[in-house]
DNA sequence: AATCATTTATTAAATGATCATTTAATTATT
DNA sequence: AATAATTAAATGATCATTTAATAAATGATT
């Protein structure tokens, strides 16, 4: 038992390190001595808990999925309807505890390093796929066929345009204005005439 | 006058080298002689003409602003109404000279690396000023204010979140595909109820 | 509890690889 | 001859990773 313990603690202490230090520095910049620093450890001891420094990256990635999983999960979970459900995909993607500008900046770094990485570009393909299939089903029930990919590209593309901005930025950032700017998308992206306005 | 001309030549050559090499391996990966091998030539030559591998991302990257920049002029050229003016930007942004997966790619690269990098940050703060006073100056004749800076937003976001996916995918790209959704976009944003529907 | 053997955790130092950059020629141009 | 362009080879720095050793925890046996 105790046994196991040590390990897992390791293993979300370097991985909380992992972001921080990723954050301050960069993907490819940061140094495995850094990111040991961070928590006061030393680099051989990363290797010795994940082997290395890309799968480390690669972990703390996995994690960053997860919480966004389960976040998005409880959002959804609250939802009435698919009005609702559509809220809560970006509920979800903004919530407090998840939109932070560590997470912002890991999600940037892990953009631009995707595809020149197979096992990175897997993690970048599902996650990608599981957002894209929630907004097609939840549009199906408000969105006639012909106009839903557009729309869907449109809400998907805010999204990530948004997290993009925030790792960019050095202001503070506000999740409940996040939310509120995306639920007016909502309302545009639903009130459009589909009828043949143009 | 040939004194310039070779001096010229290679500063084009490198930069387009830098553009391809970056595309195929990363920012941060790419090596001085992967990009000098684009052209046939050495690294070292590379630092002859440019000093430093930092400076040549650098002067690419002013590279890809300045024909941004030329761009968006023309398409604003033959602008005539402030409609036409906002289709100007995405136009410019996804003009088929311009919107390709290396430009894309380079650009991706550039966000992630410039918040570690004051030079970079630089170019990086003032392009993102450049775009925003437009958008607002089209936006104002439009939209009410207490909705500009809200649509602006969504605008904006739409539009760096529509480069980023191209960054990722591997699939061609359809730049008057990018451009009509783009105007769609527009004519939700356009077509909203500012009244008090919310 | 005390002892000792075993396993686990941690690190300092060594290794080896990769690069950007510099240097000292060499080749081409003017 | 003088200047500009180019490069091969040397330099030096930085790292991730490995190794070899030490320290800490565990647990079995008295």
């Amino acid at each position: 038992m105790s046994r196991k313990k040590i390990r897992d603690i390791r293993h979300e202490e370097f991985i909380v390190a992992a972001l921080e230090a990723t954050h301050k520095r960069g993907f490819h910049a940061v140094t495995m001595s850094e990111i040991a620093a961070e928590i006061g450890a030393t680099a051989a001891s990363i290797n010795y808990y994940f082997g290395s420094k890309d799968q480390l990256m690669f972990e703390t990635m996995r994690h960053l999925l997860s919480i966004l999983g389960a976040t998005h999960k409880q959002h959804l979970d609250v939802a009435l309807d698919p009005k609702d459900r559509l809220r809560a995909i970006f509920d979800a993607h903004f919530d407090p505890r998840f939109f932070t500008p560590q997470h912002c900046s890991f999600w940037v770094q892990f953009w631009s390093a995707a595809p020149y990485s197979a096992h990175l570009e897997r993690l970048h393909r599902i996650n990608q796929s599981r957002v894209k299939s929630h907004f097609r089903a939840e549009l199906a029930p408000l969105v006639p066929a012909p106009f839903r990919e557009t729309m869907r590209r449109i809400l998907q593309s805010y999204l990530d345009g948004v997290w993009l901005s925030v790792a960019q930025a050095d202001r503070d950032i506000d999740p409940r204005h996040a939310r509120q700017e995306a639920r007016a998308l909502i309302e545009l992206v639903l009130s459009a005439e589909f009828g043949g306005s143009n």
